[in-house]
DNA sequence: CAATCGTCAAGAGCAGTGCTCTCGTTTTTT
DNA sequence: AAAAAACGAGAGCACTGCTCTTGACGATTG
């Protein structure tokens, strides 16, 4: 019964969010709409951030089941497909939920604080990238230019990184993380607006700029 | 007179900014701190939202006059230091001023929608980038992959797009398109915080994805 | 069976917000 | 000098997140 009523808020919360974006998140907006009083609300979630994080956890989560179930569909060794696979669902997510999108890849919602609970979820669609990177350089399918090196001051956060990618030698890394900023800072300028007026055509586009990115980290097209 | 406390106002405001972020930006408190009473600032400022393009404006001309000036102090013929120097601009700025980076390419505002006057001030950094490109291209210094070739459909969109570069052939207009998206791909991440408990050497880190994107659209490095 | 305890919704209330309107005063323009 | 425009102050409206108290219901325990 409790388990329902807090879906049932978060439910309300997020079609909210899709429409006035996460500034206009209200609870009072959800207590009316859901015929409670705004008291009550509080009774399943102590604050307004509290809220947030459940819609936070809650974007990790669909976009990362999103990327794992377009990725998955694909065969093991067609890596280019894994990777467009990969790449075109962050996308179409984004473009589908892009309030939900810019609150957990855009700005930080001032004054919050994201709890230690999100890390597992936010981390699923940039699991599934490291493990695409991860077997085409195990199946000798990666072949990167050999310049330039990176600095050897960044070894450390190689490692850190590698967790994501076991067996991936630094420089291969570091060209990795930059198609992921490729990725990302794309799928930025296309749902934060930055596109528009430029570029129309914007499946093909992406699609263009993917392929790219993962000649970028020696994955040929 | 009138300017002077029109520029009061925005001072204030944007100190406010830094401190607190967007949706902290409160009025009255800025009328608070100006000893004068809330309604007063409607005399300067129409509504919320107008202060706000203000802050915008204005932060699309610090930004990109950083870059301009960061861009102009290297030889005209060095390539590769000219974009070294904007991207680190870029980074600078962003991280000296998350809050106002957020505001111009963060999530947007909800419900708040770009007049018109923002579109010249809003490309100033990218105009930089684009020159760079453009005289890397005529001065025969790129050397980009010749695959893959961007597809048909989108040659309208680079026709856009050439107008910050001109004389760049399609195919490297797109590569620096993707160029652009890793640079502030990876401000984003940065100055948003994907980066936290992964990535320390933040400065060195960036310094190589600058350097792996320049390779992407052919600049040697 | 009855008493108690914990959970819940309701309501009032506080401090804060953006914004509007009116009312005198001051400054500028005609 | 007279008319007009600009200005600051104040009150007020509708809204927000959040806290506190009150009363009702239902399950658990004596």
């Amino acid at each position: 019964m409790r388990a329902e009523l807090t879906r049932e808020i978060t439910d309300i919360a997020r079609r909210q969010l899709a429409t006035d974006g996460a500034g206009g998140l209200s609870l009072r907006a959800v207590a009316r709409e859901m015929g409670m009083v705004s008291s009550a609300i509080y009774r399943y979630f102590p604050s307004r951030d509290d809220l947030l994080t459940a819609l936070i956890i809650d974007g990790y989560n669909a976009l990362g089941e999103a990327v794992e179930q377009a990725e998955a569909a694909c065969p093991r060794t067609a890596h280019l497909d894994r990777w467009l696979a990969a790449g075109h669902a962050v996308r179409d997510w984004a473009v589908a939920h892009p309030h939900e999108y810019a609150l957990i890849y855009g700005s930080p919602v001032p004054g919050y604080q994201a709890p230690q609970d999100t890390v597992v979820a936010r981390l699923r669609d940039v699991t599934v990238l490291g493990a695409i990177v991860a077997d085409a350089w195990n199946a000798g399918a990666l072949h990167p230019p050999a310049t330039p090196e990176p600095p050897a001051e960044v070894a450390a956060d190689a490692e850190n990184i590698r967790a994501l990618m076991s067996g991936v030698p630094d420089d291969v890394v570091w060209r990795a993380m930059a198609s992921w900023a490729t990725l990302y800072g794309w799928v930025n300028f296309e749902v934060f607006g930055q596109f528009n007026n430029t570029i129309e055509r914007r499946w093909a586009a992406f699609d263009h700029a993917l392929r790219l990115a993962a000649g970028e980290f020696g994955l040929a097209t």
